[in-house]
DNA sequence: CACACCTCCTTGAACGTTCCAAGTCTAGCT
DNA sequence: AGCTAGACTTGGAACGTTCAAGGAGGTGTG
């Protein structure tokens, strides 16, 4: 209103003396609107619309103890697929925590130590809870966090600690590749190859088991078919145009990078995915998308969904007894595995 | 030491105690060693390092004003090809920002108001600066941050407003799409098309500009080589059959999404990219890295290390009058246009 | 020997908010 | 009219840090 509101931020005394109350009732005009009487929570309100007053975060973070940031420590990728997926992960994250008042805080560790930056975070109250997207088999951090009592979710299961009692939602792997090799299976194939990481990947192995089941249900063979290589196109090419000597028609990857290896090799040998064969990858990625590619698609925005739902709930009720959630993916078909 | 180290987290009194101190010399062990004799700093250091203290980041933020958060608004992306990019220069900005002490903090607004979000954080004091990524044609964030006074950096250049005084990072598109012309040039071609997007598009114009720049250069013909289309694979295929039938042998695209389209067409009529024809795309997406097309890779890492330094220059010194910068992208050959 | 001086350290205050306990006012009851 | 319950509001204190002054101790100088 005044020619002061420029330079100096509007603070809650400002407001209160603007607005003939006290700082205690425009505290509680933002925080308990119901104690207050309907004039008096329309004038302070309407003063505070009108020199556009926003709390000082640091002051109701210092006074209440808590800081309405979420921690995400956000590493450079180790494996080429991971970029993509981890993208669409935080932008629905960052979408979802919007409407609880929260925001995403993104920290870098050093790079041997994956424990790094937690420490400080936590000590210094800079946030109050994390999101822990690489709990890949082995990883510390879980143990660590639950050890220290510090809130957190996980995108991951604790494939190593079944005894594990944090709250964490996962993608059923296994689902999705069952899914796609269904859908080969009704296109008429019988000899499908399943391209994978090597077995010492936990997630490799859960995908690996759903095209491991649906070919044992169907009572197809598997002797032979399944490949361990790195997640690399040029393994994958190589070990395509072996399958396909030994009379591979279909394929279902552990991930799209290889799958575009397979397709690769079926233009090496003049055949054709979706009508000579089929072809199915892992993720959704964009490249699919463009090359035409059927691709199993992780519900990211769903787990990010969850991953909101399940830190609120251990914010507001720390006796939430949440632990884990298993989405299932959906399978894209696209024309690499449809005539 | 004690067992109180549980429970309690450790505060400058508790730290100054136990060294026999007071509150602001431990301050100043920690922001100002040298006002310390140096048995006293060893102390008081020793102190910390045992009970594991760290400064309460909102009381510090409360009393000297800085929160060491620098806001990125984080939307989700309007192009296909933006994902990766993004990706890419938000690892680096959190690895760079993360040895000035500054944490990122990614913040969502409503998807029609590109303004929205920047106002709550400034006024509730919960950012430092701001990084603006989405700066394309006409969008009205740098003129109202500035009018506002707030601190920040964008990545891209004002192509509207020449006067535009802000800091900003920006790449040569056109000099990256020149490269990738001199480089077919050189092996050979002398009819190259360009499949660049809409005329409206800023960014996309200029990098035309380098194709006809160099082509003009070397004196050859561009009359009815350049397309302009939308950024789908699909467009980019139908385009490219048909200049292939007015005889062009290599392409030049404003992104890797396009040159995989000219991939599907080269391939449809038998062709080979890199020996019969030339290709190089745009971005250095995964999917170019799979499918070994050539593409311009822009220097992404480098721009967030700019980024950042140009930040901590307006941050630390408020007169400093740093503007553009201009960063030149590389060009990595693949087989797309390698015989 | 007193004075100023430098070095090192300490004390009180303040940042802007929320918690706590106590205060004022209105209305209802006897 | 006096008293009380309840609804609403108030002022003081506290969160943990840094800023601005000020104090103790020693050393050099007239």
């Amino acid at each position: 209103m005044d020619d002061q509101s420029v330079g100096v931020p509007p603070t809650l005394a400002s407001v209160a003396e603007l607005a003939g109350v006290s700082r205690q009732t425009v505290s509680n005009a933002i925080n308990n609107p119901e104690l207050l009487r309907p004039d008096t929570l329309e004038r302070v309100l309407g003063v505070i619309a009108n020199v556009g007053y926003t709390p000082n975060r640091a002051a109701r973070q210092l006074r209440s103890g808590s800081s309405h940031l979420i921690g995400l420590r956000f590493d450079p990728p180790q494996e080429h697929t991971a970029n993509a997926l981890m993208d669409r992960f935080l932008h629905t994250l960052v979408q979802t925590t919007r409407a609880t008042g929260h925001h995403i805080l993104l920290f870098a560790g050093a790079a041997g130590d994956p424990l790094d930056g937690y420490d400080d975070l936590l000590r210094s109250t800079a946030v109050d809870a994390f999101v822990l997207t690489d709990t890949y088999t082995g990883t510390p951090q879980a143990a660590w966090l639950q050890e220290r009592g510090a809130p957190f979710v996980a995108f991951g299961r604790p494939w190593d600690d079944p005894e594990a009692s944090h709250s964490w939602v996962d993608v059923d792997g296994g689902a999705g590749v069952a899914q796609a090799t269904d859908h080969l299976i009704g296109a008429g194939h019988t000899a499908i190859s399943w391209l994978g990481w090597e077995a010492s990947s936990r997630i490799g192995e859960d995908r690996r088991s759903g095209w491991q089941r649906r070919m044992d249900e169907a009572g197809l063979p598997t002797h032979g078919l399944a490949e361990r290589i790195t997640d690399n196109a040029d393994a994958a090419r190589l070990a395509a145009h072996q399958q396909i000597d030994n009379g591979a028609s279909a394929f279902v990857c552990a991930s799209d990078t290889m799958a575009l290896g397979v397709l690769q090799a079926l233009a090496e040998r003049g055949l054709s995915a979706g009508t000579d064969t089929g072809l199915v990858g892992f993720d959704d990625s964009a490249a699919a998308q463009i090359v035409g590619l059927s691709s199993v698609r992780q519900p990211l925005e769903q787990v990010a969904v969850e991953v909101v739902a399940a830190l609120h709930d251990i914010l507001d009720e720390p006796s939430g007894d949440r632990t884990g959630l298993v989405l299932t993916p959906t399978l894209v078909v696209r024309r690499s595995s449809s005539a």
